[in-house]
DNA sequence: CAGTATAGGACTGATTTTGTCGCAGTTCAA
DNA sequence: TTGAACTGCGACAAAATCAGTCCTATACTG
């Protein structure tokens, strides 16, 4: 339950990488896939994803690849995730798109929607930084969410 | 993504259902699945699978069923959705059976158990009770969450 | 015993996730 | 100007997971 799927976490992955690695104008996904053990192709279309909402700049050609649109602080897993693997719900039923037919009975789904934010929270209080120095994010975790709760 | 299982769903409106019904001694699974409109075979398989957990109590034969084996307030969603969607977690590898090839490369994997962490720690706080009485459940999970993150 | 209920294994179909292939466009440098 | 090394897509295939059904056994009630 709860997992993300390997697309997110590669993409968390790439992005950490590139984080560690600013002194490198642009990486191709190739590189980072090599250096992770993990499909090219499939990292590619990752990376392209995370391109287009805008969380990575992207350069064609010989030694293109792509470098991040922002520090790295100021992006978060939650943006990343988001990206990849569409909005996080935890209600079965996508509230978005069709509602599910026992929409009437079901009573569960209103407070769920307070655990997925209280989720969201969580996600959006970690940023790519804290993934590369481990040590601060859970401080920052904590702090965040106190916050947030008492919004 | 992050979504539940409709099993685990289902569970927890079966649990919810029961706590609602405190007066019936036992309610049998086609009960349920008749007044949300699931399937009932299925239904049968979750309980079956909450009561071998120990979250219920089943009673075979006529005019038999489930009830809670606690009281509503003493049964967290956490407990629901582990029995029936299984531990697995947040990172796409299970840390638990057998951890994942790149295991030695991706360093993503331990600042994500502590987000990992926070969402157990949110999905522990909501009981079956907050979801029959969902105003409190906000107050509460707040609550848990802070001296959580304090410990 | 007859009827109703849980217990659970086996199985099928639907859906999602993961990964691959092929091709078109871009950039750079020899 | 040619070709190698890239990104950018769309379609597709393979694999895994989920949802749901069926069938049989067992337990309890009256
Ligand atoms: S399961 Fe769809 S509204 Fe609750
Ligand atoms: S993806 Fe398996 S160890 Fe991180």
């Amino acid at each position: 339950m709860l997992r993300l799927t390997k697309k997110a976490d590669y993409g968390l992955m790439a992005l950490k990488y590139l984080a560690e690695h600013p002194d490198s104008v642009s990486v191709s996904a190739k590189d980072i896939a090599d250096t992770y053990g993990i499909p090219p192709q499939l990292l590619a279309k990752v990376l392209q994803r995370l391109t287009k909402v805008g969380l990575l700049r992207s350069h064609a050609g010989m030694n293109g690849g792509y470098e991040l649109s922002r520090e790295a602080r100021r992006i978060s897993a939650f943006e990343v995730i988001h990206a990849i693997d569409g909005p996080l719900f935890i209600t079965s039923c996508t509230k978005g798109s069709k509602s599910c037919d026992l929409e009437p009975n079901c009573t569960i789904k209103e407070p769920l929607a307070r655990v997925n934010e209280s989720i969201a929270g969580v996600l959006k209080s970690i940023s790519i930084y804290d993934l590369v120095d481990a040590e601060t994010a859970a401080g920052r975790s904590a702090e965040m969410l106190v916050t947030l709760m008492h919004s």
